[in-house]
DNA sequence: CCCGTCGTTATTTTT
DNA sequence: TAACGACGGG
């Protein structure tokens, strides 16, 4: 034991117990399920050190891949601090290994070798084209259940369809948008994922090939991860035909919160069961926050029944009690916030020790008002995304067509932009000249139809346009140029700097500024295909906010939405709009709500050192003002973790979750009625009054609607 | 093509 | 409340 101690390398040494087993691991699937806080990111880069340097493992064949491209570059960075050959390993997002596969398998997956990703914005376009009755209102619910399909890797014709949406409509919609964004040659997000899965399926020799590259796969933040990447994962590793490839995944199920946009969380909470033989680690020794916090959060968590369990323990300490305080209204509530960051303030604790989370962030425009007033400094995360601008996606459009000249999108985006006498009419034309004569370029498709003169000179401007800067993109004297030369040539020669010149003089706003910035942003892409495709891709595979002209180094307060705050750590949090029908947010079925709990559990648990929780009876809301019933969540929390401050509504008591009304009514659940006899729950939900509002069918026959806890006695449930 | 007006509609959003 | 889109007139 002594003489293999020795043997290990010094970054083991300063692991703990758990983190240690998860590490040195081997020989069947692990889930390491990690707790908030309990060094995540040191166990897998670690372990991608230690199996290349001590297991001689070739760092070409681990896969490790992450949510976020932020936490693909972190990882990326600790590994190679741990060992440098970690460089040759590859640590990706989910999406951009996708963009990675199908830019090499690209004949197979049927995609253009240069596409590029459509974003949102882009797909209600093709939506709207393709099915030209539908508004962009209606199309962008369309949008959303398409993504949501392919999410979970239904195709239009697939049975499950029906789940997303049983409309006949809806299949339409999708076939028609499919057909025509596999015209472009482009791709969605869902496509990343889906399309490589669909190769790998239908493809075993290419299947064996990959299984024969990747010997590790690790997967981070599993809980998040969709069915489309949990059957791509199964193709990959080929755990199901008994190759011998090791999956690792971590994760924490309580820290689930993406269903809404397809995570599933069954993945991780049947991982055992989908990889047989897996071991499971716990993360349990969390290193972020004191113990009273984490108390209070896991007396909030363990109300989940969809978990697998774990408790966390504090290596820092007990510290102190959070603080829940009841407020009249809204007004009230941003006054205590600025107060009590004030008060600390002139006791030397910095602005940037703060962050206010919120669950809408229709709700943060109050602190912004009250804050502007007070002179505290704040910053709003997630809010402006630069990439989702107007001018920025017509420069990104530019870039995209010049490579793919079959995107239709990026097309009708630039060739009227500004005004040239090629109008939506007019491109229609084009298009669908294009798509009957299936033309190599879009641009082909004007050659077999009539123009108007004015559309004819318009369209002929464009094209030599077009000619341009293909000249300059595949030029041969290029060597050493960047391609920020040829961003800025687009953005004077198209007139797109002129156009929105023009608008900064009259709106005061920054687009020419932004233009300006972005060509900026390609300083270290070489200016050549390659060159572009990899900056599309560096922008599009990435969108997340970038305020990078403030840097987070300044010292103001962060407000964000709960969601937002995954990942990250505040010395102190403030837990604002505790109320229900705020959060959780009304109507929840149990599955629902036990997400909003997660929700929760993710909010107290960024805190390091103080937490406070806000609640107002009244608050206004989209200009009502709702008269409003502290959260069910409050009841949840032992009370010997909360101090109470304000007036606390008659109608509630801390830690009064033993109430057998708080919970419990979950779908499919025997229940007994003095009345009516015995039953099943059909439905169950959450009412924004913070009521519980179950169906109930009978055995004898029929079905009753009630609140449970206007039945008193007379309905009980039936323990099993 | 731009501007004003009216009506509609309001979670959360890693890629 | 307020922000955004649709629509019609100049």
């Amino acid at each position: 034991m002594e003489a293999e101690d020795s043997d290990l390398p010094d970054y083991l040494s300063v692991l703990n117990e758990e983190q240690l087993q998860a590490v040195v691991h081997e020989g069947s699937p692990l889930l390491i399920l990690a707790g908030a806080g309990s060094g995540k990111t040191r166990v897998i880069t670690t372990k991608i050190a230690y199996l290349i340097d001590k297991k001689h493992l070739d760092p070409y064949s681990i896969l490790a891949v992450t949510f976020t491209k932020k936490a693909a570059n972190e990882m990326r960075q600790r590994a190679e601090l741990l060992s440098p050959k970690a460089q040759y390993a590859q640590i990706k997002t989910f999406h951009s290994w996708g963009a990675y596969f199908l830019r090499k398998y690209y004949q197979a997956a049927g995609v253009s070798s240069t596409f590029t990703v459509y974003d949102e914005d882009d797909m209600v376009t093709l939506v709207t084209k393709s099915y030209p009755s539908l508004t962009r209102v209606q199309a962008s619910a369309f949008v959303h259940k398409i993504s949501l399909a392919k999410d979970y890797c239904l195709e239009p014709d697939s049975l499950e369809l029906d789940q997303i949406d049983s409309d006949e409509k809806f299949r339409e919609v999708y076939a028609a948008y499919q057909q025509r964004l596999e015209a472009t040659g482009n791709v969605d997000f869902g496509d990343l994922i889906m399309k490589p899965y669909l190769v790998l399926r239908d493809n075993e020799a290419l299947k064996l090939e990959m299984q024969k590259r990747y010997r590790v796969i690790l997967v981070d933040e599993y809980q998040d991860s969709n069915v489309a990447q949990f059957l791509l994962l199964k193709e990959l590793s080929g755990i199901a035909a008994g190759s011998s490839t090791y999956v690792c995944v971590v994760g924490d199920d309580d820290q689930s919160i993406y269903k809404f946009r397809g995570a599933e969380v069954q993945n991780i909470l049947n991982f055992q069961n989908q990889f047989p033989g897996t071991k499971l680690v716990r993360l349990q020794t969390n290193y972020r926050s004191t113990q009273e916090i984490l108390s209070c959060a896991d007396s909030v968590v363990r109300n989940n029944e969809s978990r697998l369990g774990k408790t966390l323990v504090a290596a820092r300490g007990k510290g102190k009690k959070p603080t829940l305080v009841f407020l009249p209204d809204q007004d009230d509530e941003v006054e205590f916030c600025a107060s009590i960051i004030e008060q600390a303030h002139e006791k030397n604790v910095p602005y940037s020790d703060w962050a206010i989370l919120y669950r809408l962030n229709a709700q943060s425009s109050g602190f912004e008002h009250t804050f502007i007033h007070k002179k505290i400094p704040y910053q709003i995360v997630g809010s402006l995304k630069f990439y989702e601008r107007e001018e920025i996606k017509d420069l990104l459009a530019w870039l995209g067509f010049l490579v793919n000249q079959k995107d239709e999108v990026s097309f009708r985006r630039i060739s009227n932009k500004p005004a040239r006498g090629v109008g939506p009419g007019t491109q229609d034309k084009i298009i669908n000249a294009f798509i009957d004569e299936k033309c190599q370029s879009i641009l082909d498709g004007a050659k077999s139809i009539k123009l108007t003169k004015k559309a004819k000179d318009g369209f002929d401007a464009f094209v030599s346009l077009v000619d341009d800067f293909s000249k300059s993109l595949n030029s041969k004297e290029n060597e050493g140029k960047k391609l920020t030369e040829l961003i800025s040539e687009i953005n004077e020669k198209s007139l797109l700097n002129e156009y929105y010149k023009g608008q900064d003089e009259i709106s005061g706003t920054q687009k020419t500024a932004n233009l300006e910035e972005l060509a900026n942003n390609a300083m270290f892409y070489p200016l050549s295909v390659q060159g572009l495709l990899d900056f599309l891709d560096s922008i599009q595979l990435d969108r997340t906010t970038q305020d990078e002209d403030e840097s987070d180094d300044q010292d103001r307060v962060t407000l964000i939405t709960l969601h937002n705050t995954k990942g990250l750590e505040f010395n102190r949090v403030i837990i604002s709009g505790m109320e229900n029908g705020i959060f959780p947010r009304e109507d929840k079925s149990f599955a629902e709500l036990e997400e909003e709990r997660r929700l929760f559990y993710v909010g107290i648990t960024r805190a390091r050192n103080e937490l406070y929780l806000t609640s107002t009876r009244q608050r206004r809301l989209y200009g009502r003002t709702n008269y409003m019933e502290p959260s069910l969540f409050l009841s949840e929390i032992d009370g010997a973790y909360l101090r109470v401050l304000g007036q606390k509504p008659s109608s509630f008591a801390v830690g009064s979750a033993s109430d057998p009304f708080a919970k419990k009514w979950t779908k499919g659940k025997i229940v007994f009625h003095d009345d009516y006899g015995e039953g099943v729950i059909s439905s169950a939900r959450f009412s924004g009054e913070g009521k519980w509002v179950i169906n109930v069918d009978f055995f004898n026959g029929g079905s009753k609607v009630f609140i449970p806890e206007f039945q008193q006695n007379r309905l009980t449930l039936q323990e099993e």
